[in-house]
Formats: structure tokens, sequence, C-alpha cells
DNA sequence: TCATTAAATTGTT
DNA sequence: AACAATTTAATGA
């Protein structure tokens, strides 16, 4: 198992519909907008639900295929990213427990305009097309969850955009992470964030020491607290306006 | 439930 | 990239 790659879009493995199975009643909690519906609306919700348990490197949508589901993470971490014209990577952001997305594509039922690849092994879950507009048409409690998802990731993506413009490596990682315990968008992830510094890696973009030196200096400015596969936030705050400024100050 | 072993993750060079 | 140290998960009595 090397280290150094990760298995890339281009050759991964793209999961299958007829690998899933029926939600589970224990599973159904770890959606965050079902609350807001009502009997009728879980019930079909409930009935329409798929599960699929992903391998690491597997790709759970890919740019260009037709839209089939609306997905949300119940465990585990995904990446999402893109192939720049030059054949390039570009990571936009994880995906941890709690977050939905592909909301954008579903609504124009167009393309997926992302790949979708597991990290870790997963736990992802989702809704056909079909049943999505059918809630957006009559709940209007889903659709106050769809409109603050879109604005929300209009926010992550612009985020996204001044973190890739950053420098250095710590503020990269403080501001990645910032992003990654977005309580609204990932609710699911709480206090304690699951991820290892591998996978931090793949998804910032830095080497796997790199990632540990500025967690170090995360945690030393009291930001964050690491611990085994996964870490703490202190200072939600804090990681957000961290500037190595601050941290030379100390 | 506890002890042992294997695997995963972290810290360091 | 390699290695040691630490933590967790798995196994079986």
């Amino acid at each position: 198992m090397p280290s150094t790659s990760f298995p890339s879009a281009s050759d991964a493995a793209t999961v299958r519909v007829s690998r899933s199975r029926a939600i589970l009643a224990d599973e159904v909690r770890g959606i965050p907008w079902i609350d807001r519906l009502d009997e009728e609306e879980r019930t079909r919700v409930v009935d329409d639900l798929r599960v699929v348990e992903v391998d690491p490197g597997e790709l759970v949508c890919r740019v260009g295929r037709p839209v089939t589901y609306w997905f949300g993470v119940l465990d585990g971490l995904l990446k999402m990213s893109n192939d720049t014209a030059l054949g390039m990577p570009i990571t936009f952001t994880g995906l941890p427990p709690g977050g939905w997305f592909g909301e954008g594509t579903v609504l124009k039922r167009e393309a997926y305009r992302y790949n979708i690849q597991a990290l870790r092994k997963s736990l992802v879950t989702g809704i056909s097309v079909a049943t999505f507009h059918w809630l957006l048409d009559r709940s209007i409690g889903f659709n106050r969850y769809v409109m603050m998802q879109l604005n929300e990731r209009l926010g992550q993506f612009i985020a996204a955009r001044e973190i890739d413009r950053l420098t250095s490596a710590n503020e990269r990682v403080a501001r990645s992470l910032g992003a990654l315990f977005h309580p609204v968008l990932y609710p699911g992830v709480g206090g304690l964030l699951r991820i290892t510094q591998l996978e931090l890696g793949y998804l910032v973009g830095l080497s796997r020491q790199r990632v540990n030196e500025a967690l170090q200096a995360l945690q030393v400015a009291q930001l964050i607290r690491i611990e085994y596969g996964g870490l703490r936030v202190l200072d939600l705050d804090g990681l957000r306006r961290y500037t190595e400024a601050v941290a030379a100050a100390r």
C-alpha cells in the first residue's frame, strides 16, 4: 500500500446500485433533514433510500454520468474533486458524515460535474431523483434544507478558492479543517472529526509529514486536539482566522 | 471479561 | 521513505 499516491479517479471502479441494500432504522437517524418531513413523506423516503458500502478509492459518482441519486454520507469520508483541463485533479472539499451532495445537478437533471471518491471505507446512502423532486414539490421543510445546503456550499467553494491561494501549509490545513467542521453542513461530525493524517493529506494535497507538523502547530495554538484517528476542535473561529503571523507572535 | 496478537496510526528522522 | 512507538481492533480462551 503506497502512501504517496491515491488511486486516481480515472482508473477507479464506480459503485454499482446493485450492491445497495435498504436502510436500517438506526441509520435513518444519521440523516439531518429527515426530521423536517411529515409521516407520509418519511415513509416514502425511508422506502426509497438505498445504502451501499464503498471501499477506499471507489467512486460514488463520476463526472459526466447521468444523475441517478442525491447522495449523503452516513459514515466514513469522501472526497469531492474534479479534473482540470490539464488533467490535474483539484480537490474541492471533503465530505464527512452528515454531508449531502449533488443537489445542484439533481435539481437541473444534468450530469454530475465532479467525482466523488471514498478516502476510506464509507457508508453512503441516497434517494432517487424522482423522490427528490417529489419532496421538493410538497415539503417546505425539505426546500428550506436544500436552500440552506446550496447557500452553504457556495460559501465552501469560495473558501476553497481562497485556500488554494494560500502558500502556508499550516494555514491551508487550518482552513480546510474549518470547512470540514462546518456544523450546519456536516452535523454528523460533532466535536470530533474522524480523519487520519494520511487522509487529510490527500484532501489538502500535502504529505502526511507536513500535515502532522501543521496539526501540531494548531494544537500548540490551542485550536485543536490531536487524537488517535481523529481531531477534536477546541476553537472553530480560531481555526478559520488562523494565520502564520498569529502563530509567530506567540 | 481478559490476555494476546495483529493492524492501524502517529511521531520522528 | 523508513522506522519505532503508541493506540485500537480482533481473536480466542
